[in-house]
DNA sequence: GCCAACGTTGGC
DNA sequence: GCCAACGTTGGC
């Protein structure tokens, strides 16, 4: 299965709040990125990304997962934009900063690294399973 | 607060 | 359909 990163600013939306809604999980609507927007629709249920705070924090701070599939935007008239709806699944005992992934020569190539600005990315399973050592769960 | 990177818009 | 100008994001 893939793995995906969710970023999002903790002062709009925390992955705390994430968690708050607990099994029902949350509709990640707002992503107006064509290509954030395509990842979304690739999704299938069940797989497993990350939770990441930008600007405050910069950190990994937990996983989720996907409980719903793709679906339209009903605040979008286009008809374009959608997204998947994901839960908390697990928070990180300890979160892994921006700083200790782009320290760590085996994460460089990480889209989170290379294009900081997509707020919806891949992560290969590679990925996933250091970051998880990292933040100190088994994935 | 600054600035680089990227996306989008709009004139042609 | 191209590309310059502009706006936004996000790290620093």
């Amino acid at each position: 299965m893939a793995h995906w990163l969710y970023k999002s600013e903790p002062d709009v939306w925390s992955y705390d709040q994430n968690a708050a809604n607990g099994d029902a999980g949350t509709f990640w609507d707002g992503v107006r990125n064509p290509l954030a927007n395509n990842h979304m629709k690739a999704m299938q249920l069940g797989e497993r990304g990350f939770f990441y705070h930008s600007n405050v924090g910069k950190a990994v701070v937990g996983i989720v997962e996907v409980v719903k599939l793709w679906a339209p935007d009903p605040k979008d008239d286009s008809g374009r934009w959608g997204a998947v709806t994901i839960r908390s699944v697990a928070a990180f005992p300890r979160p892994v900063t921006l700083a200790e992934i782009k320290a760590d020569p085996r994460l460089a190539d990480m889209v989170l690294v290379k294009n900081s600005r997509l707020s919806v990315q891949p992560v290969t399973d590679v990925e996933f399973e250091l970051i998880c050592a990292l933040g100190g769960v088994t994935p």
